[in-house]
DNA sequence: GACCTGCTGATTTTT
DNA sequence: TCAGCAGGTC
C-alpha cells in the first residue's frame, strides 16, 4: 500500500484540503475534471488509514458504474478486505439493500418486487381501465410521470387528494390511491418508493434509524446536485447524528431536473448546515485551454449558478470544429470521416464518442459506423433487459420470489398461449375477493373455482400454478447452481420452445440465452448468489453499466448518459434550434439553462479535441424539415470555433453569417422555425415544435402551453413569430 | 379467444 | 417512418 504522505503529495492545495478535512458537514463544489472522483477516493482511504471502520462509511453515487469504479481504486489504497466491506451505490441500491433487511416492518416480505417504469405504467393502465378511464383521458404514461414526480416531492395521495381540484386532478388522485394501494397488494416497491418506504422506515423507527446512524458514520455523495426532495431529506435523517455528511457536486452539472432533482439542494447546503466548510475545486486537469474557455463562456450565460473560475494548466489545445452539414446522413458521413482521421492519427476508438441530445439521433450514425466497419459501442436506446422476452423470462423469475406480483402474473398467464383471455381474468378476479384467495390459491382450485371457462384453459392454469409451486420450493431447498435451475424452470414454462421453433424468432430465443449466460456470469462472480439479489441488480442496473467496457470501440450516447465520463475526443451532434435545445424547453428559462448545462456537460467531457455539428434539415415524423443552429453556438467566442462546411451543405458562407444565412436560406417566408415562439389569436403564445410543407399546404406543429399540440394550416392559423 | 388491420402518436433525457 | 395498440371479425 502507498505511503499516506506520497499520495497527498500528488494534490493540489484543494484537493489535499479536501482529503484531510476532520469531522463535520463538508461541502465540495468540483468543477469538470477537477479531480473529483480522485478526491472522493483518496478521502474514503484516508478516513481509513486513520482508523475509521470500514463500516462505518457510506458512499452514494449516481450510477453503481461509478461505486464500482470507484471500489476499484480503494482496492489499490487500502486492504482489499476492507474495500469490499464499504457500502457503496447509487441511493437506490443502497436503499433497496435497507429494505430487504427491514422489509417485515413495513409490511413487506423481503422478496419484494421492484417495478421499472414499464412495470408502474402498465399497472396504471390496468387500473384506469378498471376505473372505466380510457387513455385519452388520461395517458397512462403521462400519469405515471405525474405520480413520479408526486412521490419525488413527498407529496402522498392523501394530500394530493385533498388538493385536487379540477376533474382531472381529481381522477388522478384516484388513481395515485389506487396505484399505491395495488403496489402494496403486489409486495411490490416502484423506484421512488425506494426512497419513500426508506424514509418511512426511518421516520415510524426511530430505533432502526438510530442503528443506521451509527453505522453510517461518514456519509458522502456524489453528484449532489442531481438529488431529489426524498433523498435529501433521507440524507438529513442518516446524517443527523455525526453529521460527518461529504456532499460532491458541481451545480454547472445539473441535468435531471425533469427526473425530480432539486438543484436547490446544493444551492441551500450551506443554510442547511451553517457550520459547512465549502471548498473548490476549480483546477481543471481533463481539457485544453480551449475547450475549457469555450465551456466557460456557455455556461456563463445562466444566472443560477455558484460562482467560480475554472482554470487548467494544460495546453492551449486545437481550435473547436464546427461541422455545418447538409442533412443528419451528412453529419453521420463528416463525424465519421473525422472519426477516420482520428484513428489513423493514432487516436484509440475508444478515446472517442459521439453524443448527442435524444436516442433516436444515433440510427445514421450507426449505420455510418457500421458500413465502415469501425467498431462502436451504443449505450442505452432500447436496453436488453427492456426487451419483451427478457421481462417475459424476468416476471417467471419474480414470481418465484413473490407470487403476489399481479403485474408480473398478468404478463406471463398468457405467454405462452394458455388460452386465458380477458373474460378468464374477470373471473379469475372476482374469485380472489369472493374468497379472499391470492392469486396463486386460486389457480390451484381453477377446477372447482373457474368453473365457467374451458376445461383446457383450467388445466392449463392449475399446470402452471404447480409449476410456480415446485420451482419455489426447488429454489429453497435445490442443491443444483441457480443458473441450472433457472434454465430448467424457464423450459418448463415454455417461453424457450415458444422462440426456439419459430424461424422468425431465433433473436428473441438467443437473447433469452444470453439472459440465461449474465445470470452464470452472476452464480460465478458472487459470493453468495441468490435470486433475489439478481433480479434486485438487474431492476437498478443503469443503461451505461450493460455496455462492456471495450478499448477498441467508439462510444454512442446521450448526453445526459456521458455524464461523469471523460475522452479525448467527443463529437457532439444535432446542435440545432429545437433540438438541443430540444423545442419544449425554450419555453421557460430553467429549462433552456438545463438544455445550457447539457451541452455544458458534454463539451467538457473532452480532453484533446472538441468537434460540434450541425445539420441544415433533419428528417422528422417522415418528412424533412429546415433546421437553424443552436443559440448556443452564437454564445461560444468565435475565435475558439473553426467552421467546416461540408462539401455537401448550402453554399459555404463564413460562419458568423452562416448562422444567420441558414436561417433564412430556402426558408418560407414566414421565417419560422423550430423552436420559434409564436402567438396565435386563440391559443396564445407557443413553440414552433415542426414544419412541413410550403405554399398553401404550409404546415406547422406548435404546442400551446395549456393547450398542447396543435397542427396548424398557416394559410388559416395567423401566427405572429415573435422575436426575443 | 386469437388474429388481423388500421390508426395514432412518438422524439427528451433514466434510477 | 414505424411500432404498438385498440377495435373489429372469425
Amino acid at each position: 500500500m502507498p505511503a499516506v504522505e506520497e499520495l497527498l503529495s500528488q494534490l493540489n492545495p484543494q484537493q489535499r484540503e479536501a482529503v484531510t478535512f476532520g469531522d463535520g458537514p463538508l461541502l465540495i463544489i468540483a468543477g469538470a475534471g477537477s479531480g473529483k472522483t480522485r478526491v472522493l477516493t483518496y478521502r474514503i482511504a484516508y478516513l481509513l488509514w486513520r482508523g475509521v471502520r470500514a463500516e462505518h462509511v457510506l458512499a452514494l453515487t449516481f450510477t453503481n458504474k461509478a461505486a464500482e469504479e470507484m471500489r476499484e481504486r480503494l482496492f489499490g489504497l487500502v486492504e482489499p478486505e476492507r474495500a469490499r466491506q464499504l457500502w457503496m451505490g447509487t441511493f437506490h441500491s443502497i436503499f433497496a439493500r435497507i429494505l430487504r433487511l427491514e422489509a417485515p416492518r413495513l409490511g413487506y416480505t423481503p422478496d419484494y418486487t421492484i417495478y421499472d417504469t414499464e412495470d408502474s405504467t402498465g399497472l396504471l393502465r390496468t387500473l384506469l381501465r378498471q376505473m372505466g378511464i380510457g387513455n385519452h383521458v388520461l395517458d397512462p404514461a403521462a400519469a405515471r410521470h405525474q405520480i413520479s414526480h408526486l412521490k419525488n416531492r413527498m407529496c402522498s395521495w392523501q394530500e394530493f387528494a385533498a388538493s385536487a381540484r379540477t376533474p382531472r386532478e381529481r381522477i388522478l388522485a384516484e388513481l395515485y390511491r389506487a396505484y399505491e394501494e395495488q403496489l402494496r397488494a403486489n409486495n411490490a416497491m416502484d423506484f421512488d418508493d425506494l426512497l419513500l418506504n426508506t424514509i418511512r422506515l426511518f421516520q415510524a423507527h426511530p430505533d432502526v434509524l438510530a442503528r443506521y446512524q451509527e453505522r453510517f458514520r461518514y456519509i458522502f455523495v456524489d453528484e449532489y446536485q442531481d438529488t431529489n426532495r426524498a433523498q435529501y431529506v433521507a440524507l438529513q435523517l442518516l446524517a443527523a447524528r455525526y453529521r460527518n455528511l461529504c456532499v460532491v457536486g458541481d451545480d454547472a452539472q445539473s441535468i435531471y431536473r425533469w427526473r425530480g432533482a432539486d438543484i436547490r439542494n446544493i444551492l441551500d447546503f450551506q443554510r442547511d448546515y451553517p457550520d459547512a466548510t465549502l471548498i473548490r475545486l476549480e483546477q481543471n486537469y481533463r481539457s485544453t485551454q480551449r475547450i475549457l474557455a469555450a465551456a466557460d463562456a456557455l455556461i456563463r450565460h445562466n444566472q443560477q449558478q455558484i460562482p467560480k473560475r475554472l482554470w487548467t494548466a494544460n495546453p492551449e489545445g486545437e481550435l473547436i470544429r464546427l461541422l455545418i452539414c447538409a442533412d443528419e446522413r451528412d453529419e453521420a458521413a463528416q463525424v465519421l470521416h473525422y472519426i477516420q482521421r482520428e484513428l489513423d492519427s493514432g487516436t484509440p476508438a475508444g478515446a472517442i464518442a459521439v453524443l448527442y441530445r435524444t436516442n433516436a439521433q444515433s440510427q445514421p450514425l450507426e449505420e455510418a459506423l457500421r458500413r465502415a466497419r469501425i467498431p462502436y459501442v451504443l449505450v442505452g436506446g432500447i436496453s436488453f433487459y427492456q426487451r419483451k422476452e427478457i421481462k417475459d423470462a424476468l416476471a417467471y423469475l419474480r414470481l418465484l420470489l413473490n407470487p403476489a406480483d399481479m403485474v408480473s402474473w398478468l404478463r406471463v398467464i398468457n405467454e405462452p398461449p394458455r388460452g386465458i383471455g380477458a373474460a378468464t381474468l374477470e373471473q379469475l378476479r372476482q374469485a380472489m375477493h369472493q374468497h379472499n384467495l391470492s392469486f396463486l390459491e386460486v389457480l390451484e382450485h381453477a377446477d372447482t373455482l373457474l368453473t365457467g371457462i374451458r376445461r383446457s384453459a383450467r388445466e392449463n392454469l392449475q399446470a402452471l400454478a404447480a409449476l410456480i409451486r415446485r420451482y419455489r420450493e426447488a429454489l429453497h431447498s435445490s442443491a443444483v447452481p441457480l443458473d441450472l435451475l433457472v434454465l430448467e424452470y424457464l423450459e418448463a414454462t415454455g417461453l424457450l420452445a415458444l422462440y426456439r421453433q419459430d424461424e422468425q424468432e431465433q433473436e428473441r430465443y438467443m437473447n433469452l440465452e444470453r439472459l440465461i449466460a449474465t445470470l452464470s456470469e452472476y452464480v460465478q462472480s458472487s459470493p453468495a448468489p441468490s435470486l433475489r439479489e439478481y433480479l434486485q441488480q438487474v431492476a437498478l442496473m443503469s443503461e451505461s453499466e450493460l455496455v462492456p467496457d471495450s478499448a477498441d470501440a467508439v462510444t454512442l450516447m446521450t448526453l445526459h448518459a456521458a455524464k461523469g465520463l471523460e475522452f479525448s475526443v467527443v463529437f457532439i451532434t444535432g446542435l440545432e434550434q429545437g433540438l438541443l435545445p430540444l423545442a419544449r424547453a425554450t419555453e421557460s428559462r430553467e429549462e433552456l439553462e438545463e438544455e445550457r448545462r447539457l451541452l455544458y456537460v458534454g463539451m467538457t467531457r473532452a480532453r484533446e479535441r472538441l468537434y460540434l455539428s450541425y445539420a441544415q434539415h433533419r428528417w422528422r415524423w417522415g418528412e424533412s424539415i429546415l433546421c437553424r443552429p443552436s443559440d448556443f453556438l452564437q454564445e461560444l467566442p468565435p475565435e475558439l470555433l473553426e467552421p467546416i462546411p461540408s462539401p455537401t451543405a448550402a453554399p459555404g458562407v463564413p460562419f458568423q453569417s452562416a448562422l444567420r444565412a441558414s436561417a433564412t436560406e430556402g426558408m418560407e417566408e414566414d421565417g419560422l422555425y423550430p423552436g420559434a415562439r409564436v402567438r396565435h389569436p386563440v391559443f396564445g403564445v407557443g413553440t414552433v415544435e415542426a414544419l412541413s410543407g410550403s405554399g398553401e399546404n404550409r404546415r406547422a406543429v406548435v404546442r400551446f402551453p395549456h393547450v398542447g399540440r396543435k397542427l396548424l394550416l398557416l394559410r388559416y392559423a395567423r401566427l405572429q413569430l415573435l422575436h426575443r
